[in-house]
Order: C-alpha cells, then structure tokens, then sequence
DNA sequence: TGTGCCGTGATTTTT
DNA sequence: TCACGGCACA
C-alpha cells in the first residue's frame, strides 16, 4: 500500500504524508504537482479516510478529470468515484442545489452562461432608457461580475463611495441600478449566474449557520488547487468550510497567476500564513519538466517580479539548447518562419507535430499561423474560440431543456419564443415583457396568462404563443419519466430545429445539423453510462453539467498528432516539448490595454514565465517589425521581456536576420533561413536542402499511411533491434538497420531505406517493425 | 417578420 | 480585418 510513495521526491513525500493542519505547497513550474495532489488524496483514502469527507476543488473540469482518473488507478475507481472533487462552480451548483430552498431558489435552478449575462444586462440598459454607447453592456457586467467576485452585494455597492465615485468617474451612476435590477430579474427567473454560484454559497454559509456546520463536519479535508487563482468568493467559501477540522492543504504557484482580470487575489496564496499560522510550507523546486537553460532562463526573467514567494526552481535535466529568438519583418513572414522550423524540426529531431505548440497573447494572432501550417501541410489544432457549447445551434436546443427544466429562465425564453421562426416577432415579446415588469413574473408565466389581449397582443399571434407553451408544458411535466435522450429528440425534432437545417443545405447547416446530433449523443452518452447514488442521472443532472462545462474536453482521435494554436492563458497547465512564442512586442506583449499599473506588468510576466515554462526541450522567441493590427499597418518593436531573461540563455539573432524578400510567397522564396538551426550544418547548401525535404517527405507521409504501412503494423519493442535487421517503419517503408550507437532508451540507429534512403532515428520514436 | 447593410469597437476568459 | 448589433426596408 505504501509503495506508491517511493517515487516522490523528499519534498513531495512530505507534502503528501504530513495530512494533518494547514498546509501550503509552493509548486514550481513542472514541479509534480498534480501529483502531490494526488497522491496526497489516495494517502489518505489509503489512511482510511472516507472518500465523502474529501473535498478537492480544482478550477477546470480537466483538471478534476484527471486528477479523478489517476486516483481511480491509484486506489479504485469506485472510492475515487465518491470523493468530493470538481470545479468551484459544480461543487457548489450541487451543494447549493441541494439547499436551493433555504435560499429561496427552485432546486431546478438554471445557470446563465456569461453570454446569457450580458444579454439580460443589455436588455436592463435598454429597459432602463440608458444610452448603450455609455453603458457598454459587457463592461457593466464585468463590473458586476467583479463586486459579486469580491462579495458586494448591490446594496454594498450603493454604500461604498468607492464603487459609486468610480461609476461617475466613467460617467455611468447608474451602474449599481443595472446591477439591483439584474439581481432582481435573475432571482425572478430562477437562474444563477457563475458569480452567482460562489456568491450565493457565501450567503448560504453566512446566513444558514446550521448548513454551514453540516458540510464543515462533513468535509474533514480540503485540498485546494491552483490557489493562486482563486477570487475573494472562492478564498472565503474554503476559509470557512476549512474552519472546524482546519485540514487543508492548497497548491499553487504565485508565479502563475495569470487571472487576476478576472478577480483572482495572488494575495490569496500570498497571505495564506496569516490565516493559518501554524502552517507547514512544501516548496517543490525541483522541475522534472524542462532543460535547466528554459528553467533558468524562465527563473532570471521572474526574478524581475517584486511580488513573490521567494522559492529556487531548478532542474537536473539535461542542459539544452538556448532559446532562440527570432525577428522578421511582417507577421506573415513570422508564420512562414515558425511553419518552417516546425517542418525542419519535426524531420530532423523526428518530433510529432503534438509535441509542438504555438502561443500568442491574443487570439487575433491565430489565423496568421493557421494559414502556414496548412499551406506546408502541417496538421494543426487551434484552441479557444467559440467551444462547442457557445453555438448558436447548440444554445438553442440547450435553450428549449432549460426552459423545459425551469420555466422561468427568461433568457431561455428570449432565446427560442421565436426559434425556429413562428411568427412571434420583437413587438410582441417586447409586450410580453412589459407584462412580466409589471406584474413582477417571468415571461412564461405571462406568456401562460390566458388573455394577451390587455397587453395589445392579438388573437392569431397569442395562439401561436399558446401553442408554444403548451409545447414546453408537455416536456415539462415528463422530465421525471422520461428518458433525456429521447425527450431532448423530441424536443429537437418537435421544435422544428431539425427540419429547419435540414431543410436547404448549405455547408453551415449541415455542420450545425451535425453539431445537434453530437449533443444528442452527448446526453445520452451521460445518462447511460453514468449514474449516481439516487439512480439514473436526469435532464436537469445534464443541464447542470453543461452549463459549467466550457470546451469540448476529450480530444478527438483524429487531433491526435498535431501542432497546438492557443493563448497563453489556455496553455497553463500543458507542456510540449517545442514551444514557439510568438509576438513578443511592445504593446501587444506586454500588452497595451495594461501598462497602467505596476502590478499589471507583473501579471504579463507572470503570463509570459507561464509560457516559457511549457517548454521540454526547445523554445523559440518571435517578433516582428511590421504588423496588421485592425486592419492597419503599425511598427513594432521587440518586447521589453526579451531583455529581461538573462541573455546567456538566450540565441539571439546575430547580423541581419531580417533577410527575406519581400515578395516571398511560396516555399521558392529563399534565404529565409540565415535561422538559429538545430542539430544540422548550416552550410547554404543544407540549409536549402532542409527547405525542400519537408515537403518531399510530407508528400511521402501521406502516402505511406496508406501504402507504405500494411494494416498489421505492430512496432517491435526498441530493445530487440539489432544491427543488420529488416525493419518497417510507418512512414518510409522497408529498410536495414545500418548500426546502432548510444543505450537505451537514447539508442539512435542508422536506418537504409528502399525508398527514403538513409535516416537516423532514435528508436524510441521511431516505430520500427523488424520483419 | 425577415434580410441586408452600415457603424462600431476590439486582451487574456479555467466557470 | 472581422464580428456583431441596430436600423431601414421589402
């Protein structure tokens, strides 16, 4: 049972074993930390502590699944399967679910995505005659968003001169009446906003002391991850669910914090002694992700922060190459670049193109790189965007459940009263909804009201409005029985949403059509295969699920092997062995929007530390000289960070790096490569040379997956390959092992291939079947 | 009630 | 550049 242990570290040893008392566990970058986490939770388990007196809480549902999936190993799934672990938000939408009526709430309470936020808030401000160019809807919810964040109820916000001088300082005085009114009509529809869910179960705790006291006796340890991210909300919900057994234990890295815009508190991890003061501090400093150059190149550039936990990362991997930095005119030419030394790299080092990752501040700067990866025909997976579950297609249908589930959610209705079209237009829901103002209900319940016709509304479009009620009212009253595959059909095909995209089909409607028919799939993958103690999971159990789950977790199969497009933000938490960071300029890195303070310089190196700390082996700094921003042409300059990382580690660019023609289009446009190169010679010649193969072997890959690879490749194991042996490899077909030089597992071997000719390969990537 | 054009505005976004 | 909301028209 202990054995498990053995492969910790000192240090992880003792932040997994020490369980009792409050605990902080500093972990740098790479540092293992997932795995003190869990390995902490199955040591306890292992000590015989009930899974349900565990609550772990992590920011991402990823994070929880994972975390949950390497505990089912360690232990068994099915201990691991009744332990407290999830997000913030799904742990407390279960837990405020449950006392949903102390608080007034339906316990089938709805979540309003931020999309369906701020479209209430927009509709508040048109409501209230408020001139919309003055009062940004998505800057008064984000005002908003942050006072729930920090625990300030509307009425506080009216009594706090600080807020209140700030409003009229921006010239909008009446945010604190948006925001009462947004209470006000949430309360009334039954839903919960994300806020709403850390804020409400402060209010539950604050107000209920019994409840309270009922989940502190409950959870007699709590583990915390990611601290450094948590908002003042989350910071006081732990604080005291923490109070009466006082075991917890929160990981985090103040270096990583990355999200204070959005109201996370790096104090939070900063001050934790001040809580506890009888604490015990784990620092993990030794990184067992990265080369030392990335770790201390990442250290020298962090030092530059004021604000932090002292601590000494280090690694004892191999040294590895410098960062290279790279400059080249236009943001084309960037793509261009980066396109090239992944093709260059992925052939010579023979790494898969998942190993890479390129990482940028803001999204806007994805497409450049899309269109030069397709154009070397190097797979790619851009991340961020609209998730699946933000479609329109999709938010419909979701839409109709919500409504179904809770009739109340005015959102919902707003969303699919005409959808698809039924003849009821702006006018008659903007009359539905002075009803529901002024008799104080939600549009379903007026829309329910048997005459319409004191509201201006007229016979023919109140029977369609009647016959839409009825519809929802039918689902409604069978949500119990019913099985939610089968409803969410109905539902889809009664609707007319399936009939609508099916009816001409364009491109777009068949992908959305194909879309409905994922998340159809998707309920009735949840409600079969996963159930829990009160027996089948229901359509309300799925709803509550999808409303916090952002992106379309699970990898697909066929984005197994390709490069990685994402922000930085996204990247936290992953690591490749390649990493490319691009955009590194003044005002767009650190960005413009948040050189106003000090500490918003921090918060970007912070951001820019995450990013270089994704690295294994190579990372590569790019700028550019010219860039289109909103569709101008603006001069840039190389960003200030670059200056900061302690240049030993760095490879910069030496003369002229800027050496391309500026007509280049095609791969003929030479001379781009006077490039830092890698493991090659850098004779003119075999720089060309290395140009030109990629897109020789690319073409042979292509066809060696179907060809050159038989349907029975199995690789053997690298161990058994001697010299002299026939071999099949996946890409270049049939050849004979030359020689072998260097031991395992770093074994290289000469290959001769019929049809590629001579390779080098090291044997642990390379899959070779010997014959 | 549905369509198309114009003006505006634009970081990052685990939930 | 691009996406989205508002408004004018059919």
């Amino acid at each position: 049972m202990k054995d498990f242990l053995k492969d910790l570290n000192e240090v992880q040893y003792d932040a997994v074993t020490q369980i009792s008392g409050p605990s902080l566990v500093i972990a740098g970058a790479g540092s293992g930390k997932t795995r003190v986490l869990t390995f902490r939770i199955a040591h306890l388990l292992n000590q015989g502590v009930h899974p349900r007196s565990i609550l772990a809480l992590t920011f991402t549902n990823k994070a929880a699944k994972e975390m949950k999936e390497r505990i089912g190993q360690l232990v068994g799934e099915n201990r691991a399967k009744s332990l407290w672990m999830g997000t913030f938000h799904s742990i407390f939408a279960r837990i405020l679910r449950t006392e949903a009526e102390a608080l007034g709430y339906p316990s089938t309470f709805t979540i309003y995505d931020s999309q369906d936020s701020k479209n209430s808030v927009r509709q508040i401000i048109k409501a209230m005659n408020l001139d919309d160019t003055v009062y940004k809807p998505n800057n008064v919810f984000s005002r908003i968003s942050s006072a729930k964040n920090n625990l300030v109820t509307p009425q506080a916000y009216a009594n706090s001169p600080r807020t209140i001088e700030a409003d009229a300082n921006s010239r909008m005085p009446k945010i604190v009446d948006i925001y009462r009114e947004y209470v006000t009509r949430c309360y009334k529809a039954g839903v919960m906003d994300f806020d709403d869910l850390l804020l409400n179960t402060n209010v539950l705790f604050r107000d209920f002391p019994d409840i309270l006291h009922k989940y502190q006796q409950m959870f007699q340890y709590i583990l915390v991850d990611e601290y450094q991210d948590t908002n003042y909300a989350q910071y006081l919900i732990v604080k005291k669910l923490a109070q009466s057994h006082r075991n917890i234990c929160v990981v985090g890295d103040d270096a990583q914090s990355i999200y204070s815009f959005r109201g996370a508190k790096i104090e939070n991890i900063l001050n934790f002694r001040n809580d506890y003061q009888d604490y015990k501090l784990f620092k993990l400093e030794q990184n067992y992700r990265s080369t030392q150059t990335i770790v201390n190149a990442a250290n020298s550039l962090i030092g530059k922060n004021r604000n932090q936990i002292q601590k000494k990362v280090f690694s004892e991997n191999e040294i590895g190459d410098r960062i290279k930095v790279f400059k080249t005119a236009t943001d084309h030419e960037e793509g261009f670049v980066v396109a090239g030394h992944i093709t260059d790299i992925h052939m010579s080092d023979r790494i898969i193109y998942r190993d890479f990752a390129i990482l940028y501040r803001t999204n806007a700067q994805s497409r450049i790189f899309e269109e030069a990866l397709r154009k070397r025909n190097i797979p790619y997976k851009v991340y961020g965007g609209l998730s699946f579950y933000q479609r329109k297609e999709i938010k419909d249908l979701l839409a109709y459940l919500r409504l179904i589930v809770n009739p109340r959610d005015d959102e919902a209705f707003r969303r699919i009263i005409n959808y698809p079209a039924r003849g009821i237009g702006d006018t008659t829901v903007g009359r539905l909804e002075e009803g529901a103002q002024k008799y104080g209900v939600s549009f379903f319940e007026v829309a329910a009201s048997p005459d319409l016709s004191p509201l201006g509304i007229n016979k023919g479009t109140q029977a369609k409005i009647q016959q839409f009620i009825a519809f929802i009212r039918k689902f409604s009253v069978q949500t119990a029985s019913m099985d939610a595959y089968e409803l969410a059909y109905q539902v889809a095909s009664g609707s007319g949403i399936l009939n609508e995209l099916k009816q001409d089909k364009t491109p777009e409607n068949i992908s959305k059509f194909e879309n409905i028919e994922e998340l159809l799939n998707s309920i009735r993958e949840f409600t079969t295969q996963s159930q829990n103690e009160d027996g089948p999971l229901t359509l309300e159990n799925y709803l509550e699920n999808v409303a916090l789950l952002t992106d379309a977790d699970g990898e697909k199969p066929e984005d197994a092997d390709k490069v990685t497009i994402m922000t930085i933000h996204a990247s936290k938490g992953l690591e490749f062995k390649v990493v490319f960071i691009v955009g590194m300029e003044e005002d767009l890195f650190p960005s413009k929007m948040v050189l106003t303070s000090p500490d918003d310089v921090e918060e970007e190196r912070r951001l820019f530390y995450v990013a270089i700390t994704r690295a294994k082996e190579k990372a590569f700094l790019s700028f550019v000289e010219t860039r289109f921003r909103w569709g101008n042409l603006t001069n840039c300059s190389p960003s200030r960070f670059l200056t900061e990382i302690d240049e030993q580690y760095l490879d910069l660019p030496q003369t002229s790096v800027n050496a391309f023609p500026s007509g280049f289009e095609e791969d003929e446009g030479m001379n781009w490569s006077r490039k830092p190169k890698f493991g090659g010679t850098s004779t003119p010649m075999a720089e060309a040379k290395s140009m030109f193969q990629p897109k020789k072997l690319v073409k042979l890959e292509k066809a060696g997956a179907g060809s050159a690879t038989p349907s029975n490749f199995q690789a053997t194991d690298p161990s058994k390959i001697q010299a002299g042996m026939e071999v099949m490899h996946e890409r270049f077909g049939a050849g004979k092992i030359i020689s072998l030089e260097g031991e395992m597992p770093n074994t290289k071997a000469t290959v001769f291939f019929q049809a590629a000719g001579q390779k080098q390969l090291l044997l642990k990537f390379a899959k070779l079947q010997v014959l």
